[in-house]
DNA sequence: TTTTTTCTGTAACGGCCATTAGGGAAATAT
DNA sequence: ATATTTCCCTAATGGCCGTTACAGAAAAAA
């Protein structure tokens, strides 16, 4: 019985190159489920998205799931490192392309209003909103860490900064970092009540002010 | 069978006055078992309390939780209103009774630092994180439409502040107000995440660099 | 072709969810 | 005292949750 599109047999680009296997190759693409599966998530929170939901959304059965992805929870996590590949890689390359600690954070404030408002996909970072009130202290953790991580390399870019001679070298560094991250966090939550890219734009720059005079 | 305290029999303070019924009086004190479910729905948020946990909590059983409060619904909504006059008043105190919105929100971003990272009870703000991800767009909508209002109030009290003279006729008070809504809840966020009174108080203390010079 | 391996679909599992029916207990009113 | 009203406890409801046994189909290897 042939009823899904029994397309790329040979298993997406991106995915662990098997050595090849003798049996019956899946007869639906990882790549495209996985990413089916981030929209998921993204939209309605680990909890709030049923393997039901998934199975519906990524075309495919749940002992299929189960044997492509794992349980739910490793489908998220897997989920969660190809968000930030995928959607969330912005924030770096702005901490490392930019000449100047303030211009990379401002680059990241600015970008941030335009990624959290692409129209059809959901708003917000995944992030900040997917395991929000989780159940599963294990899973609402595992975002928790990656948001202090994410201000943790604010804070090491603003200290490169005050090093590199751009900054007043009492510049509270922590402080600033940390007033970065809320306001991200923040511009993620407007995001997701409505706010739109010019209204999280002129937030992002007013956020700009805090800085030194440079 | 007496098994639990009997207490409070003549339904406590603030309840609403029932003529005094005739049958037997609730066992339980109403207005104590409702801050305990606030401080329920505060920690784990909407969906991530069950009515099990609930019952546990307020110490009665669900036919009296339903029978007092209605469905968990209707109890998350009266949960909702009393957490605003109970823990969230200090916003509209800020807004009313400083005499400049520059004071005014300066005074709220300040105590919301200390309330979002008060000792002995949840960390950060109900109406930001207790219905993420609902699986009840209703309830998710009514805690947006709070938090919308919320930013809406502040710009009403930023443009007060044009009229009387205080700021430049010029300024942006849309983006003024939403930008202070962004820190508020980035700080939230960052109480849930392990940030202290103190750190959040530098945050503050950083966002008020953003309005034009006093 | 036959054999072997793997995937897929159906259907079920126990467990927790929110909610409530029903019977007996408790307190007031008479 | 009895009658009446209301509450509380036990236990159950149907429904969705994440997960998996099982059987058969499909494709590669021999």
């Amino acid at each position: 019985m042939v009823n899904r599109q029994a397309a790329a047999r040979q298993a997406g680009p991106g995915s662990e190159a098997r050595p090849r296997g003798r049996g019956r190759p899946r007869s639906f693409d990882r790549e495209t489920a996985l990413e089916k599966a981030i929209l998921a998530f993204w939209e309605h929170g680990y909890e709030g998205t049923s393997v039901s939901d998934l199975t519906e959304v990524m075309g495919i059965g749940a002992p299929s799931l189960y044997a492509a992805f794992g349980d739910k929870r490793s489908l998220f996590a897997e989920v969660v490192t190809a968000y930030g590949t995928r959607y969330g890689s912005f924030s770096d390359r702005a901490l490392t392309e930019e000449r100047t600690a303030r211009a990379a954070v401002a680059r990241m404030l600015r970008e941030a209003a335009a990624e959290y408002t692409e129209p059809g996909r959901p708003h917000g970072c995944l992030v900040v909103h997917a395991a929000t009130n989780c159940t599963t202290p294990e899973v609402e953790d595992s975002l928790r860490e990656r948001r202090n991580a994410n201000v943790a390399a604010i804070e090491s870019r603003i200290k490169a900064g005050v090093a590199a001679g751009e900054l007043p070298a009492d510049v509270d560094t922590a402080a600033l970092a940390r007033h970065t991250g809320a306001v991200i966090q923040g511009m993620s939550q407007q995001a997701r009540d409505g706010a739109t890219k010019e209204q999280l734009e002129a937030v992002a720059e007013l956020a700009m002010r805090v800085w030194p005079c440079p």
